[in-house]
DNA sequence: GAGGATAGATACATGCTGGTGTCTATGTTG
DNA sequence: CAACATAGACACCAGCATGTATCTATCCTC
């Protein structure tokens, strides 16, 4: 279900790849929590001034992935094990109030409930692929799909950024393991029951239930 | 009931100029909703370079307060009718959420309770005073502050930024009327109450009705 | 003479400046 | 109406000034 959110600013060619090499640097976990670099590398290997590397770490302060230190350099923001409690409410939070608002135009129910269905089964076919890499990827697209039927722009960016953080917290714990699989599929479809049968209070239980099962084991 | 949360990024004192006073171009109103202006302007208005008032401008953008366009500059990102119906969600979303946390740290609770029976015993005053100005201060002080109480840095950022926007929304629209004001201040009072009594359900439909009472009527 | 504190020097990274090339939009001319 | 010229604005670069941390050599004390 796609809906229309700010496009990724285009700060020009220099920029957006001194950006997405930092980035990916940072998310893939190359570079530890709380280490220091500088401009000058991400631009010498780029082969770019120093110009378009500020810009980038700028919209990655932004984004909390780094901290620049005046004077000094950027860092990379360690991912902390309360943070993690942090961003798990915070994803329930946005979640329950995007379903809360989907039950609110009962006209978009059908087409979002089928969008949902459409994703679980596109996850199912991963896991019965044994493709756990691409069972996460399609997790992470179930639940912000419920998200997004929430139409609400604010809050859709705002999960956006959770689901970067945690991405990053659990490249340094543990992968899903492959015996969980059977028990996500069977929450996310849960999820999707109450959501068809306009349960609010039966989607925030199963929700936090899912949630805590998942990653606060 | 301070909370630490990442402090304001000190890029520099000429950097911080363009963005204050950028920012304050943008939050009191001046500039109308799409007004397209040039980093030249800012730079010469303050008598520095471009670069600072690039960097302001970025960050702006992360605020979601600037739209910057390619080779052609800086729009105020205006604020719409639908958008403000998002402001709210999210906030009821994000205030809730903090309460629900706030009563599972019990031994959290007196001080929680205390702290909002005193920022409501200040906007009292303001209004006995008759100043709607600070009123609407200690109004946004109090659901703030309501925030703070779930301790959770992600989701108190979130919320400040959306308290910013939805400042931006107000300045086009009527502000305060003095009517209200008593009923605003029972309100809350009631929101206090149902915090105190750890009924999550009750500070949900209150904290609706309250929103809706101010800002949908 | 040995050990530790201190002042100076050094390396490094940022913050900002001025300027150049390029792109977009606008106005002009045939 | 189309092609061209022009003006405005950004994206980027190279360089200078400033600030910070580190290393070293000297001095003082014991």
């Amino acid at each position: 279900m796609p809906y229309p959110t700010s496009p990724e600013p285009d700060a020009g060619p220099a920029a957006d790849r001194a950006y997405d090499l930092t980035k990916k640097l940072v998310l893939s976990g190359e570079l530890p929590g709380g280490h220091l670099f500088s401009e000058g590398e991400i631009a010498g290997l780029l082969g770019v001034s120093r110009t378009p590397v500020r810009e980038a770490f700028l919209r990655l302060q932004a984004e909390e992935l780094l901290r620049l230190i005046p004077k000094r350099g950027a860092v990379v923001v360690p991912v902390s094990p309360e943070e993690a409690e942090d961003v798990l409410d915070a994803r329930e939070a946005i979640e329950i109030a995007a379903v809360r608002r989907l039950l609110h135009s009962p006209d978009l129910l059908p087409a979002a409930v089928a969008d949902l269905q459409a994703a679980l089964r596109i996850q199912q076919a991963h896991a019965d692929a044994g493709d756990v890499h691409a069972f996460a990827e399609a997790d992470e697209d179930f639940h912000g799909r419920i998200v997004a039927a929430g139409r609400n722009c604010l809050t859709i960016r705002f999960y956006a950024t959770l689901a970067e953080r945690q991405q990053r917290m659990s490249m340094r714990a543990l992968g899903p393991v492959p015996e969980r699989l059977p028990g996500v599929l069977r929450e996310h479809a849960e999820l999707i029951a109450t959501i068809e049968n306009g349960d609010e209070q039966g989607f925030g239980t199963a929700l936090r239930a899912h949630l805590d099962g998942i990653h606060r084991s």
